[in-house]
DNA sequence: CCTCTTGTTTACTTTCGAGTCTACAAATAC
DNA sequence: GTATTTGTAGACTCGAAAGTAAACAAGAGG
């Protein structure tokens, strides 16, 4: 028999929330249960709640950690040539908090408040760039939408595909990124 | 107080599937209980249990009758400039199926095998289509899934936008799939 | 008029997973 | 060596939503 691998409780922590970052990452939050979390952290379900309160408050916690991880990476405002760059770069830092907050979190009714600021204000950075060039705001609108799920769905796709040449996918995800935007002009 | 609404079982079905389609549209599987199906349907909850055997067997059955009429319209083989057009036509057709299938159903681990035949097909189409520009295969898959993300994104962000212009909204979708068609090889 | 079908209402049971309680074990720190 | 912290195991409660049962109401068609 193993013997039990103890932590220090801020640790701990730390490591249940990885744990439960992969975990939920399968199939979001209703498909997974406290019992997955544990085996996957690798401890008994009584321990998840001497660190969280309950299940909406451990994956409040998942969520919002990714969301500041990518806040910190990619940056709130504006976009530039190094903006794709670094959404590839905080996608390749915590894939799977990227792909449960777009995944998952954002189609979870009770939780996409959470990563629908970020989408938000990324539109919204977009729409303002359209605005020169496309002249009817409706079209506008869409065309800033879909911009911005091609970035994140080239992103996710690359993950999936087991994160290829990292050296030129920023540079593949900002062409198609960019031939949206050309063809939607 | 208003008489009730009798129907003949088979159209009453029906129309159980139309208001189910609805309400399972605005969240998803686990988001949506059978009283809120009930009260759309502008019936009560034991009907919809004479009709159906439990939840999932009318979930499946909305998205059996989604996923049907998706393929009628579409086709389920090759890819021509009437894909797109007839993408947008299926959608107008019936669009909370059409949101409820990309936007929910093809996250939920319990269903998503109803969309996924049509995606995989899909995406399968993209690559041989994309074989041809992209030497490597590992970006060949990548860029089938993002041209057929885009396709379905742009779909969708029109129906969200209230389905402007239905004259040159293929047109706009088309031009945006080749876009990334472009950019990619 | 009678019967079948469609419908309602109300109350019940079942199920499943979240969340709790208690008692115990063992590593660590002082 | 003792107290404290971190951990386990297992049995339990609780609540929400699915699913069932029974009794009754009323339109439609013969």
């Amino acid at each position: 028999m193993e013997t039990v691998r103890r932590m220090p409780r801020a640790e701990r922590r730390e490591q249940i929330l990885d744990a439960a970052t992969r975990a939920f990452a399968v199939g979001g939050y209703t498909a997974t249960g406290l019992d997955d979390v544990a085996a996957e952290a690798g401890v008994s379900r009584v321990i998840l709640y001497r660190h969280f309160e309950s299940k909406t408050d451990l994956y409040r916690a998942v969520l919002d950690r990714a969301g500041s991880r990518l806040g910190e990476r990619v940056g709130e405002s504006g976009f530039s040539d190094q903006t794709i760059p670094a959404l590839l770069r905080a996608a390749d830092a915590d894939p799977d908090g990227f792909r449960l907050l777009f995944r998952y979190a954002a189609r979870e009714p009770e939780f996409r408040d959470l990563i629908d600021d970020f989408t938000r204000e990324s539109v919204q950075i977009a729409r303002q760039h359209l605005a020169a060039r496309i002249a009817d705001p409706k079209w506008a609108d869409w065309a800033a939408r879909l911009v911005f799920a091609v970035a994140v769905e080239g992103v996710i796709a690359w993950l999936d595909a087991g994160r290829p040449d990292p050296g030129t996918a920023a540079e593949r995800v900002s062409r198609a990124v960019h031939g949206v935007i050309e063809a939607a002009s």
